[in-house]
DNA sequence: ATTCCTTGTGTAACATGTTACACATTTTTG
DNA sequence: CAAAAATGTGTAACATGTTACACAAGGAAT
């Protein structure tokens, strides 16, 4: 790899000349200028960005640590977040995390390591983590900031993104009552701050309408499709057999989905079925799935924005929450052919 | 940021002697490392990468160009690419190139600039870039491995890894043949070397199994969705009208399909589909899609195992190019329900 | 007792870039 | 024409690690 000193020498100048032509900063001839061009094109000289940040002590890295690449939802927020960042000259250190602290913390830690100048930490849930302060203390002392997209009790102030579950689970219950059903089974997803806002809104969409809850109707899966499909062969053994069905996501809904497929029970006539994050899999499966809808792709951008704004000092004061309102989009999967 | 100068102040030792400690190399004495362990902890000391690198002249970070994250192709080819590398210590840094040489210079140049130890780029064909070997040129001079997933005339020896379209599309056209259809319209894919391949197999297996080629079958999409859908349309008005149709990929079938469905044809009945690549919305669609399965994943982890195995000068020859074998997944949109 | 390992630690050079400061020219101003 | 300002360039210090080499001290071998 050629250096700096060697881009000096064979254009005759000092590195301090060659560093100006670079960072087009001070006073360089055109003469000069031209020389080190013709060095740093016949040499494919470029910077160290290593040693560059040792003295700029900017790497333009961001770390953006998500649960699972392959989720559909994980992966337009990291669409957005890029998206934003990529032309203020940002570039993303990718990292996947599964759900564990400890590789959390690693990565974190590695991400420290390269010295990234912000960290954007995504999780399903970090309730679920012993001590997520733990995790993100060692970013905090040393200056680097961080933003998060979920949940945290923590005792510093954070920016955090988040998204109206309430809001969206009373729309697919009230829209799912709406339409006739009075028994709703729920498939809900892991212990987790998520899970019981979307509960909540189930909840409250019943006692608004003076439909009584009945908890034998909550099936527990885990977010997973697998487990939407079993929950599911549980929802078909009741009895009396509920008439819709409303999944925590909709990886979940789409397993339950697949399960009524293979029984030969049709939607939406005799099971409606209403998911929860308006992946593009709604739109790709038949019936199209009801979904509440989440704006993913905005969510990242105002994780990356929250970033910069810390970074930059544009902000400083307290940690701030954003909270992503909800819609609801109906699709074939809650609304009969006859009422259509 | 702390320096593991301040380690050493704290700790009341040199700095060779934190660094021998964080690096487990040499001799120190116990009561030292437990000071040093101490000072660390208390710091929440990370070294700093660029700095090591400068020193160590590498930096585990490995450039991963592709066109568009949200491919599922790319994706799980992205996903292999991860595993494999991230338990040598690897990190990965992904950057979105769209299909444009400008861009993809640039990314590169960034990639070098940041020092990565190897660079690997995806794209669906590299024969579309007017002189690649510029692109690369910069990362070879500076002794930086490329690895490519597809296509390329190269003066350099370069890895890589492909995948055969030819196969693949003869098997998915002969399974059409021999499903009893005889006039096959084929959705192609923008002028690539991959099209041109697909084609040809889509030719020999008409050859092969003596049905004259209608060269007025054909038509032509550019791999994205919206273009199999219009193709379609297009497919629908010919006279007589085809029985089947092979899209040279996953996601324009999955247009057409929408195509068919928003015309009230039924497929496989009135009209067979296959598609290519075998993605996940294959499984998700109704009918299931027949696909040329590619092992995505596989060829991830061979990119990343040819890129490694230059890195660490284990192989050194001239360019390898490993090609991954064909299988059709023959599902419900080419099999009549009285067939099944 | 003398020589030779083994263990433990520090000093200083080096990796690559940025930049404050010094110095030399030119050019402009009064 | 002298003084002041603008332009152009180099030297050296600094950012943060790694590591070769020097030096000490304690035992073992001769």
């Amino acid at each position: 790899m050629s250096s700096i000193y060697q881009v000096a020498e064979m254009a005759g100048v000092s590195v301090a000349t060659v560093s100006r032509v670079i960072n087009q900063r001070g006073y360089v001839s055109e003469k000069s200028r031209l020389k080190v061009q013709e060095a740093i094109n016949i040499l494919h000289y470029t910077p160290n960005q290593a040693a560059q940040s040792l003295t700029t002590s900017s790497t333009k890295l961001i770390g953006l640590l998500v649960p699972d690449i392959n989720n559909p939802v994980f992966l337009e927020q990291s669409k957005g977040i890029n998206d934003y960042l990529k032309d203020k000259g940002y570039i993303l250190m990718y990292a996947e995390s599964g759900e564990d602290d400890e590789e959390m913390s690693n990565m974190v830690r590695r991400f420290l390591s390269n010295r990234v100048d912000g960290i954007i930490l995504c999780s399903r849930d970090f309730t679920q983590f012993g001590d997520m302060d733990a995790i993100i203390e060692p970013a905090l002392k040393n200056n680097v900031h961080v933003v998060l997209n979920g949940y945290v009790d923590s005792k510093f102030e954070i920016d955090r993104v988040g998204f109206d579950n309430v809001r969206g689970a009373y729309l697919a219950t009230e829209h799912l009552l709406k339409m006739g059903h009075s028994s709703i089974a729920l498939i809900a997803g892991t212990d987790s701050t998520i899970s019981e806002e979307r509960y909540r809104g189930y909840r409250e969409a019943h006692i608004d309408n003076h439909v009584s809850l009945n908890p034998a109707l909550v099936v527990k899966g885990d977010f997973r499709q697998h487990s939407g499909y079993e929950a599911m062969l549980k929802i078909l053994q009741m009895n009396p057999r509920p008439t819709a069905v409303f999944a925590m996501n909709d990886v979940m809904a789409i397993g339950a989905m697949m399960a009524l497929e293979d029984h030969k029970v049709s939607v939406p006539d005799e099971i409606a079925v209403a998911g929860f994050d308006d992946i593009i899999w709604c739109s790709l499966i038949r019936p199209r799935l009801t979904s509440v809808v989440q704006p993913k792709y905005e969510i990242g951008k105002k994780l990356a924005e929250f970033l910069l704004s810390r970074m930059n000092e544009s902000y400083s004061g307290p940690g701030r929450h954003e909270i992503f309102g909800s819609r609801l989009a109906v699709r074939q999967s809650t609304v009969k052919s006859e009422q259509q």
